[in-house]
DNA sequence: GATCTGAACGCAAACGCTTGCGCAACAGGG
DNA sequence: CCCTGTTGCGCAAGCGTTTGCGTTCAGATC
């Protein structure tokens, strides 16, 4: 078996006490000592467990990280760059993909990380019952994405201003028939879909022009629900001739609709998403770009700041990101005689 | 506080041994009483300590996961479904991001998942030192990607097969200058890019053409990295008419240097990429396909069975998933005057 | 030189669980 | 009716740390 504290202590000369204390830097230990039980505890290639450690400490030096789909590229880049940040810290990360509603159903309810974790991050959108759930753990949290939270820190952008200019670039271009593939269909609680819809319609009733619900569909946040959505639109009675995706990869989806469909972008239609996904620039994608791994090295660093400052009131802070569109190939004024 | 054991014990009329043998369902309770200390427990909110009672048990109920780039396409794919499989089995995931040279040597020499996991699934293929510490854990070893390695469970593809298969089809084209961009600056133990290499010169060699340096480039399995990679090639005294990328995300890094040079895919180059990324299709990416989360779910599932049957002699089994060549939109026979 | 002070260290009690063992109580076989 | 099993449960000893408190001792103070 690996090295205890005991015999760390017996091998120095000293009691476990004097070992612990030496080891993380606590006074009550004179120089030479520490420094010989530290090279000590190397040689002899002993670490502190974490169980135990914790046990007694209360303290875990682990976060919980709850993320919807690990595999989505905007939630593994947010995942990546906190985690480094949390490495850096010293903590290690409990990965809590819950995409399914069982999978996060039984999570919420079975609390797993309870005396697991120091605090959390989520970078989904618990509902009042889950963050309720969450509060009771009495750790600092803190969420992605979203709106403010009793009891959260939230890190995100302001998905309206990102709205408002991808859609008013389209109006700009003389567009009138603009489409919009949203992901409307997930838990009503998540309030992106709704903010950036509201965008969309506001920017549409400011420039005159009426809304046409066939010109929404939902794509689910996925390539493939990108795909289905933007055949839906072309099905339409009056086609778009743009369309503005909530998302990159829903945007990537609908270029490979029109693809199918033998429609050229942005000649026949344009395209603007969302994110600035790391292929966009392949696809020659004009979107709105938002700072993706900042946001979760930002999110995780806030975490890591309130977990020293144990304040019992938590600030429920609210902090936003830079947003900015990038024009690249996918939009141009319409064709003069629109689609087909 | 939260509820502990003998808290449930005292509201029970039970000792806290009688409890913890009712919640995990191990002999020596009679029915009614662990029914009823079953019902109290849910009311009372009460989970059990992971601190404490893995260190009473030595199990952890946790598996360590080591990951290069958790951003990454692949990675997080793999990872989004293994996660899947532990939870599913009752085991929470502790994530290691070890991008990074210094994060990864930081790991390797503290080791911090010492007695905190029962078993361990890495993503990044260890070198020999490295793959020592891990085996002195004394859990279940399971890796994908890679080569087969003592005390490892791999499980991964036929990278050969799976280049020759790309390679050739663009020999069957009528190329004959054919580039490969590579990783070939990752770590030297990585033998992934090495065996694509080998099997790329075998079959220029069996086709007859000669090999040339030049027309070989490192990509870092990067976008950007792809992109610099093709840039270098058209740079050559005599540019490749095609180009083998051995990353989905490579190859898009190339699309995106030829667009910028104006150079027609495939007309003037052809491009075959590795991987069948998700948004492969969306560019019309001729590849490889490898069944990406298929891997993943099968790597924890192995790893899981490894858990149940404690045989003191590791399989070091080697399982090979099916790849298949993917015909789309970029690659095509040799334009007669070729590139320029 | 007696007293005080602080630094350096050891003792032992937690922390919350698991588990080997012991001990009733009870059943059934002789 | 005794003996041997079996079943159901409690006791208590860990598991490997952390930490409050007590002790020792060298040096400063008067």
């Amino acid at each position: 078996m690996t090295a205890s504290i005991t015999d760390v202590a017996r091998a120095g000369g000293v009691s476990a006490s004097t070992v612990s204390r030496a080891l993380r830097g606590r006074p009550g230990v004179s120089a030479e000592v520490r420094d010989r039980i530290v090279a000590l505890a190397a040689q002899l290639g002993y670490t502190a467990s974490r169980s135990a450690s914790s046990l007694a400490s209360g303290r875990t030096y682990t976060i919980g990280v709850l993320v919807p789909y690990v595999g989505r590229w905007f939630f593994g880049t947010v995942l990546d760059a906190a985690e480094r940040v949390f490495s850096a810290a010293g903590y290690d990360v409990l990965l809590y993909n819950l995409g399914s509603p069982e999978t996060r159903k039984r999570f919420f309810t079975r609390l797993p990380v309870r005396k697991r974790v120091d605090a959390l991050l989520t970078l989904l959108i618990p509902d009042e019952e889950e963050s309720a759930a969450l509060r009771s753990l009495g750790v600092p949290l803190v969420t992605t994405v979203g709106g403010p939270r009793p009891g959260f820190t939230v890190v995100g952008i302001d998905d309206r201003a990102g709205t408002e200019s991808a859609v008013r670039h389209l109006v700009n271009l003389g567009h009138r028939r603009i489409g919009m593939i949203s992901g409307a269909s997930g838990p009503l609680h998540w309030t992106t879909p709704i903010e950036r819809r509201n965008a969309y319609l506001d920017v549409l009733a400011a420039a005159g022009i009426d809304h046409d619900p066939t010109l929404e569909a939902d794509g689910d946040y996925t390539v493939e629900g990108g795909e289905r959505a933007m055949t839906e639109l072309l099905a339409a009675a009056r086609p778009p001739t743009a369309v503005f995706a909530q998302s990159d990869e829903m945007a990537m989806g609908a270029l490979r609709a029109l693809r199918r469909h033998r429609l050229k972008v942005p000649e026949d239609v344009s395209v603007v998403g969302f994110d600035d996904h790391e292929l966009a620039d392949v696809v020659g994608l004009t979107t709105v770009a938002q700072p993706v791994a900042e946001q979760g090295a930002e999110a995780a660093r806030l975490l890591l700041r309130r977990m020293d400052e144990p304040d019992a009131e938590p600030p429920a802070a609210q902090v936003q990101m830079p947003i900015r569109l990038v024009l690249r190939e996918t939009t141009a004024p319409p064709h003069p005689r629109g689609p087909q």
